[in-house]
DNA sequence: CTGAAAGCGCTTACAG
DNA sequence: CTGAAAGCGCTTACAG
């Protein structure tokens, strides 16, 4: 190991090292034709003995491909986005494509910033669960040719590839289940009213209680914070009162686990079915009934769209629609406490 | 928008179009002073004209910091690796430094060829869970001066920053905790020997058995794969028999998670203490006795010092240990079924 | 089979 | 305040 600390070695040092000229010590590197095993030889030599490693930025600067494509989640250590994320990158890698990951943490700021950031590093294409409201600001990349593929929430106020969760129909089936076992006074518990697999869930659950003419009291619905504070208040005004709810229908995974904290301290313990599935859902008493998503299957779904755009296909902007799964496993069927 | 579909604008353009020289751009685009307020409003009026963005890697070329950092784990989707990652990431962003993750699948080839792809785009420095064996393969690049700092096992063959948990502390109080609730017939199911944390735990479930006096059946230590399938036939096959064990330690969150499917199945449920928290731990009954990692800040720690060493600090190989934390919720505390 | 020249899109040093 | 030249480490297109 000859080199210094803080100096790498380039191909110019390795060609001078080996004798030869610099083009040749490239055509080893990327296992070109056309260079004779003794001169090959002699350049693997010299690269191993300085510890030579070919400095892919530059090879990028000239060949305009990154081999990379970038992630954009709400939060990476959310299941539902980790799992994902573990999808993408198992696309990503039999493409031979590397994985930037970011989080924007359901800021529209942060979300652009990211963006741009992986598209200023030139990344061959990007993946977004978007946070924002406005994705114009992706524009100018589109135009540059680099494919955007948004997952489980569409774009806004442009028109591009998505591929998203049945979330409507999702919820309509678990809202279904429940009137089927009984319940008649139904709560939707959601995440900020805005954000779209919000509205969409809250559509189905509207649905499901419209197919059954069964009326909506707005003060069954509560959309916001999801953190276990601002759940368990919405869970305790619910439930009580003169005519409290029977079932909860929780819209995300953090709800449901906010709700599931709450429940051993009422005292008519709701039925409840949530939408998305939790590792340990089995394991409760009762197990938790579920409208699972597959999380996976979005990953895949949209880096495969992703990778197909990069191979050249250019049809209009797609959408793709995943169907949910209902599970059931004792919270969601059980009758109401109160008639 | 001029700008034709895959082609982008260069700093050249915008130079062009705003009349300009290249280096106003440069200066314009990278915020120097010393740019009229008239001549910086024609550069930026050309800018927003062109969609142009600054191409990050030609910049990184000739700067030599990419201001990225990479982050190899085991499995993304693993609620350990993604919190870890998470924590990584926000530490990366106070440093303006963008994230690459990739999964090695405890695979140590895998593993080495992440790290050095990784390497050839010349990230600033290297977070390594590590999966491999000998690390002797990341010697040029810790010589160029790339720093590595391994987290959740210590690097094998080299020296070099590892930032662990407790792992040997943490098992050795949690089979106290169970020794202390009456059980003398103890089983440990780990993951494969081989795996430094592995190791580090069976010993401090030694550790405990020995200073309490007390004999280790070798049947007793299942140390293997942490499958659903292979979990549940470990743990017949220790509860069963003239003499079952009366309490499990499990020595990581999926084989925590494979023994909690099973308990149920049982005759007399043995305790149990688990290895790594589990998300709803609390709400099973009973709940989930564990010794808690900080995977957050194991994260933290290991970004603060790979910063740090980005930043220029230059001492010998550091090892940080963080320490682990009971928390006892019923499912370690019941008394042995049969004495 | 081999290599010298040009250029990818920036920044660094330098000169006006 | 402004810009022309050189160069970061590679690959592309050519020539021998």
């Amino acid at each position: 190991m000859t080199t210094h600390y803080g100096a790498r070695p380039t191909m110019k040092d390795v060609a001078a090292h080996a004798g030869v000229g610099l083009k040749t010590v490239s055509r080893v590197v990327n296992g070109e034709s056309g260079v004779t095993p003794a001169t090959a030889a002699r350049v693997t030599a010299a690269i191993g003995a300085l510890g030579f490693r070919r400095n892919d930025g530059a090879r990028t600067l000239r060949t305009g491909r990154t081999a990379g494509v970038a992630l954009l989640l709400e939060d990476i250590a959310d299941p539902f986005s980790s799992t994902l994320s573990r999808a993408v990158e198992d696309v990503a890698r039999g493409h031979g494509s590397l994985l930037f990951a970011g989080s924007s943490g359901e800021n529209p700021l942060r979300e652009r910033e990211l963006a741009l950031a992986f598209c200023a590093r030139r990344v061959d294409g990007l993946l977004v669960v978007p946070a924002g409201e406005d994705h114009r600001y992706l524009l100018p990349e589109l135009a540059a040719g680099i494919p955007v593929v948004f997952v489980d929430r569409p774009a806004r106020q442009i028109d591009a590839d998505a591929v998203l969760s049945d979330n409507a129909g999702g919820a309509r089936e678990g809202v279904e289940h429940l009137i089927r076992h009984g319940h008649r006074r139904i709560a939707f518990l959601g995440d900020l009213p805005h954000i779209h697999t919000t509205a969409e869930r809250l559509r189905g659950y509207r649905e499901a209680m419209a197919a059954a003419r069964l009326p909506v009291d707005e003060a069954w619905i509560a959309s916001g914070p999801t953190d276990a504070a601002a759940v368990t208040t919405a869970v305790d005004r619910l439930t009580s009162g003169p005519a409290p709810v029977t079932a909860l229908f929780t819209a995300n995974n953090r709800i449901t686990f906010g709700a599931l904290q709450r429940l051993p301290a009422l005292v008519a313990r709701p039925a409840l079915v949530g939408f998305d599935d939790l590792e340990l859902a089995a394991l409760l008493s009762p197990g938790l009934t579920v409208i699972a998503q597959d999380p996976a299957g979005l990953g895949r779904a949209a880096a495969d769209l992703l990778f197909r755009r990069l191979d050249g296909y250019d049809g209009p902007p797609q959408r793709v629609v995943l169907p949910t799964r209902l599970i059931s496993r004792g919270s969601g069927e059980s009758a109401p406490a109160v008639l």
